[in-house]
DNA sequence: CTCCAAATCTTGGTGCACCG
DNA sequence: CGGTGCACCAAGATTTGGAG
């Protein structure tokens, strides 16, 4: 107690005191009762969400898709026979606006085929629905056509491989999520018949504008791993326009751990062989290997022009 | 359409001689 | 030495042929 204060008489200066109080407790309560609003319209929205109003968007006819970001990662790999590797919390090389942290088996790009299939057949679907499919004809789909046990063998296995796989995927913005490719699996062997269901989470990848699609009638026909990947590269990029890359960059995305000469000079498979096989199925055009000086030592880049109507150049080519 | 077994193919990776 | 062209390697994936 200070006494140098003039102390006003104890009954008004508990009164105002309680007004005080009061004023700040109405406060406090509209401020909760505010807050509590705000909280239910989140509720609300997440509901939504939970409720998986998400739909996987229509792809053009005879198209697939993938988020721009994943077509410039070695998610999917162009790699050889026998070399898959097994990736524990590994963090893919892709560019440094996004990172995906994998566990899983190393997919390769026919695995890439399957899932992009998967795709087709959920689109326009309600994210996370469950996918019906009889195996010979998902193969046929993929442009598979040998049948037999070891085909089944191996699409069982890549539905496996893509079911375990699991991706922490963060952007620069620090947005992270837990996606898996494949989120359910049943199927009766007995019946022929299989079921799969998407991860919910990937719709969300799709929703956004940045989407690559890829022409499954021009994939079907490309022989070459590394093909397939730069068709997805390319689809990445906008059409209509040049598009320049380092090779080496390239070679590392595309999963390629070997010399980057060999990848980029190899006259009967590599870099060269896959641009020439895309240039004849009208994905890419008027490409060119060149050097750019860096430094001291020169880098290998390449350059293509991607025209805008695929579809067009590869039926007139049919 | 499904299954089986054997033959063949694919493709990144490696070693090496050669050249300036 | 540094860069190049080329042959060869591994090892499963894919094809093939045939039968149920």
């Amino acid at each position: 107690m200070n006494k140098d204060t003039a102390p006003r008489p104890a009954s008004s200066r508990l009164k105002a005191l309680l007004q005080k109080r009061e004023a700040e407790a109405k406060a406090r309560q509209e401020v909760v009762e505010k807050a509590s609003e705000e909280v239910k319209d989140i509720q609300a929205e997440v509901a939504s969400q939970g409720a998986l109003n998400l739909q996987l968007p229509l792809f053009p006819e005879y198209a697939s898709a993938m988020p721009h970001h994943w077509t410039r990662t070695t998610l999917f790999a162009s790699i050889a026979r026998g070399k898959r590797k097994l990736h524990h919390r590994q963090q893919l090389a892709s560019r440094t606006d996004f990172t995906i942290l994998y566990t899983g088996q190393q997919l390769d790009m026919a695995d890439n085929d399957v899932f992009l299939h998967a795709l087709q057949l959920a689109q326009n679907q309600d994210a996370g629905q469950v996918i019906h499919f009889i195996r010979s004809k998902f193969l046929e789909g993929i442009g598979r056509t040998a049948s037999g046990q070891n085909t089944y063998a191996w699409l069982e296995n890549s539905l496996r491989r893509l079911a375990e796989a699991t991706l922490f995927i963060e952007s620069d913005q620090g947005q992270g999520l837990m996606v898996r490719l494949i989120k359910d699996m049943a199927w009766n062997k007995k019946q022929d018949e299989y079921w799969l269901a998407l991860d919910p989470h990937i719709v969300k990848f799709f929703q956004q504008s940045q989407i690559a699609y890829i022409d499954f009638e021009v994939r079907k026909k490309l022989k070459y791993a590394l093909s397939k990947w730069l068709q997805n590269y390319a689809c990445g990029h906008r059409a209509g326009e040049h598009h320049f890359v380092s090779i080496e960059n390239l070679m590392h995305w595309s999963g390629s751990t070997g010399r980057v000469r060999d990848f980029a000079e190899h006259k009967e498979r590599g870099l060269r062989v896959a641009l020439a096989e895309l240039e004849s199925h009208g994905v890419i055009r008027d490409w060119e290997i060149y050097e750019r000086p860096n430094g001291r030592k020169k880098q290998l880049m390449v350059k293509w022009f991607r025209p805008q109507k695929v579809k067009e150049l590869s039926q007139e080519s049919s």
